[in-house]
DNA sequence: GAGCGGAATATTGTCTACAGTATTTCATAG
DNA sequence: CTATGAAATACTGTAGACAATATTCCGCTC
């Protein structure tokens, strides 16, 4: 036994460079969804082989797995371009989020710990602290962190792979609006940590469910007054 | 206008062979589901690739996407391991499963025709048929059918695409099983066409509930007397 | 006999080269 | 001037080769 007197887990795991596939693969998903590289564009691979200072063939693997991630299309024989949204989708991933979310509220409110209550707890004050300071950045974090706790307290792996595939997808579709509700959205979040803390599985799904509906109209609004 | 005169979209789009990638993705894929190859198996590329009279390069394509998809698990430097299902991993699969047929019943509820709830009666028929005729192979794909029907009058792709992932993996985990409940799953499929029928979503989505949760519980009777 | 160390083997990761296919360009006929 | 068709171009699809890394096996030491 080597790991006797080891302090359990912090071993650095020294990192190691990894697949190169990898780091392609995230570079490319942070061009798209940063829209350095913009919905319908070409990807040709030896520009980006070229321009990442790799060869063709961790390209071609990245794109395999963005293709089927849905973040680009890929056209036989002609190559991959980057996904173009159309307003029905939108929609259906918007409605699947909810789903989503709503049922990680219901397990968590099944499930969560004291321990972890009070971590939502922490989370919202630190959302609430930076609306007041009207930091949107730190709010837009403070926002995904909070859901990604919820989700955490849920306990379902799979669930929590699927919100956070769809979590992306809508995130991209909708940063060029990027509007944040503000104080109204962690008024609900207060509330459903209070529903998740009274163990009402019921409720703590309806708040969810209404919470980002709420976002999901907020997009609405903004999308067509802007769609111009 | 070419298209003029044509038949719309009746064109055969003559059948292409289609990239190689694709085939040794279903040819792999086809060997995973029917436990050729077994959870924990290590795949090696060359090996692959010379059974499958091809180079090592669509075999790699293959294996990127049978990992995001989570049918493998490749491991740096190490190759592709089929992947081990864990009790747990499989439970939480089957609430997933769950949660989006519920919705999709609840969706097909609110937007399906009458055309597409004769069809609905149609495929029950037939599956109630093979039940009779104790055709099992049949009764199994009239089910998946059946199913797989609801959801698209559900209309949405993206929850379509989500449930057929999630159903795929469910029934790799549980085909040592397979064990058809028979009649009774068909009487509730023809409640369920009753509630669609009548527009009741909240009747629509309790009804799948339940009948995949019956569908769970038929699982894990099995999976505890055989897990000796 | 058990444990450690090092060479040999096998397999993956990456690169380069070639073949097949779609797109574009340009010349030519009407 | 427009439309047609063929050649040129550019890119993807596939294959093969080399380098890097993990695993295995065998000999050595204690």
């Amino acid at each position: 036994m080597l790991s006797a007197g080891l302090p359990q887990g912090s071993v650095p795991k020294l990192e190691r460079p990894g697949p190169l596939r990898e780091r392609v693969y995230e570079a490319l998903l942070d061009l798209i969804t940063t829209r350095a590289l913009r919905p319908g564009q070409h990807l040709v691979e030896s520009e980006l082989a070229g321009h990442l200072g790799v060869s063709r063939q961790p390209v071609r693997e990245a794109l395999q797995r963005l293709n089927t991630e849905g973040w680009i299309d890929l056209r036989p024989a002609q190559g991959a371009f980057v996904h173009e949204p159309t307003e029905e989708e939108a929609d259906q991933l918007l409605s699947v989020r909810t789903l989503l979310e709503a049922e990680a509220a219901r397990l968590a409110a099944a499930n969560a710990t004291s321990a972890g209550i009070s971590e939502l707890e922490t989370l919202c004050a630190q959302g609430e602290g930076a609306v007041r300071e009207d930091d949107v950045e730190a709010a837009v974090a403070a926002n995904a962190e909070f859901h990604a706790k919820v989700m955490q307290l849920a306990g379902n792996a799979v669930l929590t792979e699927l919100a956070e595939q769809v979590g992306r997808r809508v995130r991209w579709y909708y940063t060029p609006i990027a509007r944040q509700r503000g104080k109204q959205s962690w008024i609900e979040h207060r509330e459903l940590i209070a529903a998740i803390a009274a163990r009402d599985e019921q409720k703590a799904t309806d708040i969810m469910r209404t919470h980002t509906e709420h976002t999901r109209l907020s997009y609405h609004e903004r999308d067509t007054s802007a769609s111009v």
